[in-house]
DNA sequence: ATTTTTGCAAACCTTTTGCATGGAA
DNA sequence: TTCCATGCAAAAGGTTTGCAAAAAT
C-alpha cells in the first residue's frame, strides 16, 4: 500500500533522524496490507529479530501519525490500530471482518461537513471519516 | 439532552432488569450536556453517595452502547468517552474544546457513503461520522 | 424459585515515563 | 560534539473478570 521507502522519506522530511528502528518499522508498516496494531509490530519486529522495542514502536507511530503517513483508527471492537495513508486519501473505509481497508476520495464529504457547520455553527476543524463494512473479499465467503 | 426516562426505558424494551445502579446512572447520563467518560460517570456517583461501582459503570455503557442510546467516541485527545445519542441522530459534532456535542441530520451523509461503497466496492455497513472542530461558545472566547 | 445483576478486588492489557546509554547529524 | 532517539523496566491508566451475595422478575 505505501512503500517504506516514504516513511523513511517522511521522517527525514520532519527533521527526525534515521535510525534503524525507524528504518525496520517503515519496513514492518509498508508490508501491511490493512491495518495493524502497535502490538502487532511489535510482536512482528520480534519474530524477524529487528530488535524494535516497545516504546519505540509507540514513540514512532506518534510521530508517523503527526506527520500524517499513518492515521489513527478506532475499529468497531474497540481496538486502537493504526493504518497506513496514502496522502492523496484522506479518509478510509475499514473492513469489519478482514480490517483491509481502502483510502477513499471525497466524493462530496467536505461538502457535507460544510453544511453540517453550517447547520449547527461548528467550526470543523478536521473532517475524519472513519467507515465500516464489508470489503469485497469478505462479501462473498 | 436525552431524558432520564427514555434510558431506563431503553433498558426495560431491551429486557434488561430495572435495577437501582440502571436508574442511577440514567440519571447521570441524563446530566451531561457534552460527552463523558466512565470514570466521570464512576466520580460524579461518588459524590452523589449513589454506590455504583466502577465494574457497573462499565458493564451498563456496554448494554446502553449495544441498545444505541449511547454511542463511544473516540476524542482527539485519544480519551475514550461517550454520549448519550438522540435517536433521530445518528453522527455527531465534537468540539475539540469543550467537548460539547451536538447531533447531526443526514445532510447527504448517506448519499456520500452510499457513492464511497460503489467506488471502493466495500458493502458499507454502519456509517459514522464523527466529527471535530470548535463549537460555537468556544469560537467566541 | 430462577436468573440476572452487583460488588469487590484482583488481574489484564495497552500505553507512557524517567533516566542513563548509544547513535545520528 | 551536541542533541535526539533508544532500551529498559517500572508505573500508570483504563477496562475486564471471577465469584459469591443480593436483587429483580
Amino acid at each position: 500500500m505505501v512503500d517504506a521507502g516514504a516513511i523513511v522519506g517522511a521522517f527525514e522530511d520532519g527533521g527526525y533522524r534515521l535510525t534503524s528502528p525507524r528504518r525496520a518499522l517503515a519496513g514492518l508498516i509498508a508490508d501491511r496490507d490493512s491495518h495493524f496494531t502497535a502490538e502487532e509490530l511489535l510482536v512482528e519486529s520480534r519474530r524477524r529479530r529487528l530488535g524494535v522495542t516497545r516504546a519505540t514502536v509507540f514513540r514512532s507511530l506518534d510521530v508517523l501519525a503527526d506527520l500524517g503517513i499513518v492515521e489513527r483508527l478506532d475499529l468497531p471492537s474497540g481496538e486502537h490500530a493504526f493504518v497506513a495513508c496514502e496522502p492523496a486519501h484522506h479518509h478510509h473505509v475499514v473492513c469489519s471482518s478482514c480490517g483491509r481497508s481502502a483510502g477513499v476520495d471525497d466524493h462530496g464529504l467536505e461538502a457535507v461537513a460544510a453544511a453540517i457547520g453550517r447547520a449547527t455553527g461548528y467550526r470543523v476543524d478536521t473532517p475524519r471519516l472513519e467507515l465500516f463494512g464489508q470489503c469485497p473479499a469478505c462479501q462473498v465467503s
